[in-house]
Order: C-alpha cells, then sequence, then structure tokens
DNA sequence: GTGAACATGTAAATTGTTACATGATTAC
DNA sequence: GTAATCATGTAACAATTTACATGTTCAC
C-alpha cells in the first residue's frame, strides 16, 4: 500500500498534520507498513491537489502548522485503493539474513544478533499489547491481534529452538 | 539486506549464474528478502568490479551464460556485511493494510481478500515444508522453521479468528 | 534556558522494479 | 514446432530514505 493511500486511511479517522501521520502510522502501521515524512508531505500534496484531501483552516502559509482532512472524493479514492490492493506479504528481515549466513559469523556475534532479536520482538510485543484497542474498529483490532499472534509464535519459536540451534551451529564448526 | 550481499550469499554455498541466484533467492530466501534481476546483474557487475566475485571460464561475451564464483575478498565482504547486517524487520502486508481499512470494503471484499491471504499463506507454508533441508547449515535451516513457525501461527490465527471477526465487521455496520 | 517533541518542506541519493530487447535450451 | 524455462543485460521509471534547512511549542 503506497503512501498516498496510507495518508488518506490515516485521514479517515479523524483530521490530522502530516507529522500527525507519520505518527499514526508509526503506532498503528508500523507492523506492516511505513511511511517516513519525506515521503508523506509530497503524498499529501498530490492529494491535495487531486482534491482527495483538504486543508483546514489557514490556506498555505509555509511552515505553518496545517491540518488536513479527508474530502469525499479521497473517501471513495480510498475505498477503491483498498478494494484493489492485493500481493503477497513480504518480509525483510536482517535477523533472519545473518542466520541464513550463520557459517560467516563468529558464535559471539550469532548470539549478539539472536539477543537483538529477541529484545526486538518482545519490544514489539509490548508495543501491541499497550495500543488502546477500545476505540478501534474490528478490522483494526484484528490487525493488531494478527500481529501478535505471528509475534508471540516468533519470541516462543526463539525461546524453545534459539540455543539449541546456536550449540548446533558450534558443532556443526568443529 | 541488499542485493549485492544477497548475491554474494547465494555464491558462498556454490556457483551459479545470475539467473541461478534469482531462484536461490526465490526459493531460499523468499520468505525474508526478494531480489529482481533487474537488480542482480547491475549487482553482479560490481561485485566483479570489486574482486568479490569472479567469472568461472568464459570471459564475457555478452547474453552468453556466465558461471559466478565467490572469491576470497568476496567471503570477508560477505562476513562483514553479515555481521553489520541490523535494524528491524519490516512487513509489508496489503491483506493488514485492507483489513485495517475494512470499513470502506463491502463484505464481499472483505471476505475475498481474506481467503485469498490465507490460500497464500498455505501455499507458503507448503512450500516452506517441501524445501530440502537434508542440505542445509544450521542457519538456513533456522531461518525456514522460524519461518514456518510464523506462518503456522497466522494461518491458526486466520482460522480461529477470522470468521468472528468477519462477522462482528458486518455487526458493527448495521 | 534548554532539550524534546512538534511541525513543514525540498532535494540529493539510493534502491529497486518493470519493461524492453535478445537469444539458447529443453521437454512435449 | 512450440511453449516453458533458462539466460543476459539495459534503461526508463517509481518509490522512498536521508539529509538539509527552518522554525515553534511545551515541559522541566
Amino acid at each position: 500500500m503506497d503512501v498516498r493511500t496510507l495518508c488518506l486511511g490515516v485521514l479517515s479517522f479523524g483530521e490530522t498534520t502530516g507529522y500527525g501521520i507519520r505518527k499514526a502510522v508509526g503506532d498503528w502501521f508500523g507492523h506492516f507498513a511505513q511511511a517516513s515524512l519525506g515521503a508523506i508531505y509530497p503524498a499529501l500534496a498530490k492529494a491535495v491537489a487531486r482534491g482527495e484531501v483538504e486543508v483546514v483552516g489557514s490556506a498555505d502559509m509555509a511552515l505553518e502548522k496545517r491540518t488536513f482532512r479527508l474530502t469525499d472524493k479521497g473517501r471513495e479514492t480510498l475505498a477503491a485503493s483498498t478494494a484493489e490492493a492485493s500481493g503477497d506479504e513480504t518480509v525483510r528481515s536482517p535477523f533472519l539474513s545473518a542466520m541464513f549466513f550463520a557459517h560467516f559469523l563468529d558464535m559471539d556475534d550469532v548470539n549478539r544478533v539472536f539477543d537483538e532479536r529477541l529484545a526486538g520482538l518482545r519490544g514489539e510485543q509490548r508495543r501491541l499489547r499497550s495500543l488502546p484497542s477500545g476505540d478501534m474498529t474490528e478490522g483494526q483490532r484484528f490487525t493488531i491481534r494478527y500481529a501478535m499472534a505471528t509475534t508471540t509464535a516468533a519470541i516462543a519459536f526463539m525461546e524453545r529452538e534459539g540455543r539449541a540451534m546456536v550449540t548446533a551451529i558450534e558443532r556443526e564448526r568443529t
């Protein structure tokens, strides 16, 4: 899903600023989509030009706080883009890449990379748990629970098989 | 992990062609990294220029099958890149994006997107199961089992909570 | 008063995909 | 013979990140 659609999507829950969109993406979408400010502002400008988004109140003074609101046309675009959204899930994992080439790492690095990833997963789990699911739609809650299920499974897998894997790599090397 | 490192990584398991690298990436890395031919060939050319990779046998006739082999320097680069590999896992999921904005979809679309994703997950599970784990390193096996654990958890979650979610969305709408 | 968070925007650089262009080999 | 797969490489295009440049507001 591209940044423009993501912006429209965030605005469908209420008006906010470009900066606010980035925060929302980080907080609510972080586990399946991402967008940086350098992508959000141009996308927002384009959306305004297309009439999908409008600026609330004060017009166009540069470097001033601008609040954006979704228009009816934007709602249409969002509905269409959402229905068309397709394609497989893609994952990029520096951790799994490192593990794949673990035969080039010394055991300290293997352990470090492993521990870092486990800590990252636990942090993600905490973050997901702390999200205020009360004021969410069913669809939103579903994405959180889905992420929770996969994250929990990843943690369980690493706790269960991690140390065995490390010693197996060690053994393999001798 | 960038395409160049991925190429070096594949070549660390044995010499092959650019096309062969793409197949290997698709088969073994598909669940945590990806690379297209349009990225692989330039990356390979750069790696040859740096002396990280060498062409086996026949020199440089264009449009002829060229087999690449990792050099000692390439092995060094790969080891360094692998040890430095860091950063969080990033996921891009058109499916979860669609679910997040499910309030803009009609129920047919919700059901279709859901079924497509479940089918995709099952296909991925089959693919992972069919990989020949016999001739793999421990690190490689770990990445496969990790992917298996998360994929299985995703399938279980969807089977367990999917229909309830669909009806909840339906209820929410009335 | 000062550091963190809020806030906007542009531009360079990176990175990669898709499409184009070409042709060989293999299996049916 | 013909379709699929194998095979290489370039170039146009797309998308995004990072860095730069600037300034405000709020809490301590």
